[in-house]
RNA sequence: GCCAGUUUAGCUCAGUGGUAGAGCAACGGUUUUGUAAACCGUCGGUCGUCGGUUCAAAUCCGACAACUGGCUCCA
């Protein structure tokens, strides 16, 4: 989830706070209009964070009565009314004293003193650090501790909605109480609201779910399957397929080996891992053999009958370490690299779960790439290359590598305690990072338990921002494993592990594609990439004649002729995104030729049909975008 | 898992206590079609599930499930 979204857990500096925009301050502005607002209609709200984030606004407001959208007018027409009165923001410096002693009167984020003090807003005292000056903003009567800045006046926000309510934990914490979000979005003027209205709209009809239930690409049948397992339909396996031969042909390029590992494993594997039992709750409960367990000598009669436990997997890692295992392995054998696309289940929560998202079952682009300390840089790069060369055939513009680090005192415990290894190997994809010139942000204590880790975060057209692939690096399972390599000067040593995912999950890949692409997938991975319509009967054969040739050589086509008139046969090809629409009627059947239609393109005019078919293999081949 | 909202035909949706509706899709027929929807007909629903209130429940109440918006989590 985009991290401007989060409440602000880390304080801004005052720095950060100055470099708001003018939008940021128009928006924060517009927030506190907001619980001047409510806390008009309901005296008794206590107001906790209330910033400006990428989509808007939110301020988070704990009520006794529960805000509903049907509340909304009503809270609009007060803002109106408080915009309408052009009040100016007043900043005012006060001592800490003077701030606890209001906010205990129940005076800030109020019109006036209140029977309650201003509870959340004496926590949020206690954040800001000594030394730092404490201020409060008033507009009208309504006064907030907040460092501000702001528009100069209320009439500065020139046109806002409010969208929708959330419930949030007060500073972002499962422990503390819940408050009520209310998100709303700002702008200067009606016609910017109005636009970006419009664009919301837009996007709602590129949601994959909506697109994938029109193209008949994934059904998700949660009485039956389960909650958060799709089913891929005849058209969405084609984009599986698909992706499937890119990073087939892509990793074969670049020296892999594939492998197959089975879906479950002992539970041993994962207490070897050190998975289990620390992500336990995210796996799905074991099954219990007890027919196959072996005997152990009876310690007592009341002793549990012997039983052998087997996990669903929920990570590939630990199959490929017994592939290393399985044979003993030499220095020549490195950098060894082990490709699958290893199918996972993981139990998300059931709140987490979200079309192809965020699902319980999933389809890893997974390999792991075992290799000695020297062969590290290049192999990381090779990957981030790989990276890249896909970005570059789906015309992935938009992407940050987020690159996660450990934190010092996470050591032992939320990390394998190997305080060098840890610097070097952060050093040593800092340094990639940077040869390459790649875009990427640092950030401290979110690695992985055994190494730091790159993950490619990208947005969708909706504004959500997700984990799309995942680059790691993992200096300590091999060790649990006992994998070991014999080296030149006749020694065991223990390999690097680079585990990586470029193309992420088929489930969220596609997702994110539906998106990217609207349904209107580039030629090679239209799920029916041609269609041909004979005018009238009497061009069945050469309609058929032209799609057999086509299938011949692999590519999806298909004949359409039915009591529909023409119109109504382009409408429906154009409706489920046939990349080519071929129309063929006396006239090009005499001249052995199509007209031809793209989708979303129009007319294309009639053209030769052997000049057709060849552009049309050649438009494939190369994966055309 | 938490807070809130939603759930009616395959899809999109109407239906505020009194005999379940429309469009599209599907199926049958008529039409032989020239670039984003020809015409007629037919089929299709235990109104998410279970329970309650009522003479009577899609409609009111409760529980559960799924989905959605967030939060928390995400090897």
């Amino acid at each position: 989830m985009s991290n401007e979204n989060q409440p602000p857990a880390d304080r801004k500096t005052l720095d950060q706070r100055n470099a708001m925009t003018d939008l940021e301050r128009l928006r924060h502005s517009c927030a506190h209009v907001m619980a001047n607002a409510i806390v008009k209609l309901w005296p008794d709200a206590q107001f906790a964070a209330g910033p400006p984030v990428a989509q808007g606004f939110y301020y988070d407001v704990e009520l006794e009565h529960r805000i509903t959208p049907e509340d909304f007018p009503a809270i609009e027409a007060e803002m109106k009314a408080i915009i309408k009165a052009n009040q100016p923001f007043e900043r005012m410096v006060v001592t800490r004293d003077q701030a606890l002693a209001d906010a205990r009167r129940g005076r800030l984020a109020a019109l006036g003193d209140r029977p309650v003090a201003s509870k959340f807003k004496i926590g949020n005292l206690e954040d800001i650090p000594e030394g730092e000056a404490i201020s409060y903003y008033r507009n009208g009567d309504f006064i907030d501790l907040c460092a501000g800045p702001h528009v100069m006046r209320t009439g500065n926000i020139g046109a806002f909605k409010l969208n929708s309510v959330a419930s949030a934990y007060y500073k972002g914490d499962e422990k503390n109480p819940q408050v009520q979000r209310v998100y709303g979005i700002a702008f200067k003027n009606k016609t910017q609201l109005d636009e970006w209205l419009e664009m919301q709209e837009e996007a709602k009809k590129r949601d994959h779910r909506k697109i994938g239930v029109e193209m008949g690409l994934f059904v998700i049948d949660p009485d039956y399957t389960g909650p958060g397992m799709p089913l891929w339909l005849p058209n969405g396996t084609v984009l599986v397929e698909e992706l499937e031969k890119l990073a087939k042909e892509t990793e074969f390029a670049a020296g892999y080996r594939r492998v197959r590992t089975p879906h479950l494993a002992k539970e041993r594997m994962y207490r070897t891992s050190g998975h289990l039992p620390y992500y336990a709750e995210s796996m799905f409960p074991p099954m219990e053999m007890h027919e196959t367990a072996q005997v152990p000598a009876p310690e007592s009669k009341d002793a549990p009958p012997p039983v052998d436990r087997y996990y669903l997997k929920a990570m590939n890692c630990p199959h490929h370490h017994r592939i290393f295992a399985a044979e003993p392995r030499s220095y020549r054998d490195l950098p060894l690299r082990l490709a699958e696309y290893g199918c996972c289940y993981r139990y998300e929560q059931s709140g987490e779960l979200f079309g192809l998202m965020r699902v319980r079952s999933l389809n890893m682009n997974d390999a792991h790439i075992y290799c000695t300390e020297d062969q590290f840089a290049q192999e990381f790069n090779a990957v981030n290359d790989m990276y890249l060369k896909y970005f570059k055939i789906f015309g992935i513009e938009k992407y940050v590598m987020r690159f996660s680090t450990h934190g010092k005192e996470g050591l032992g415990k939320k990390y394998v305690n190997e305080p060098e290894l840890w610097v070097k190997t952060e050093e040593m994809v800092r340094q990639v990072l940077i040869d390459s010139k790649i875009n990427y942000i640092e950030v401290p204590n979110e690695a992985a338990f055994y190494g730091p880790k790159i993950d490619v975060q990208v947005w969708s057209v909706i504004g959500r921002e997700f984990t799309l692939a995942t680059n790691q690096v993992d200096f300590a399972v091999p060790a649990k494993f006992g994998l070991t390599y014999r080296d030149r000067d006749n020694t065991d040593k223990t390999p690097l592990c680079i585990h990586r995912a470029p193309l992420g999950t088929h489930e969220r890949f596609i997702g994110f594609l539906i998106e990217h692409y609207a349904g209107n997938f580039p030629l090679w991975l239209a799920p029916e990439q041609v269609r041909v319509l004979p005018v009238t009967e009497a061009q069945i054969d050469y309609a058929k004649g032209i799609v057999d040739e086509l299938r011949a050589q692999q590519v999806r086509a298909e004949i359409e002729f039915s009591n529909d008139k023409l119109m109504g046969r382009i409408q429906r090809a154009e409706a489920a995104r046939v990349h080519h629409i071929l129309v063929v009627g006396g006239r090009e059947r005499e001249a052995n030729a199509v007209a031809v239609r793209i989708h979303g393109k129009g007319q294309q005019g009639v053209r030769p049909r052997s000049e057709v078919v060849a552009e049309i293999l050649e438009s494939i081949r190369e994966r055309r975008f």
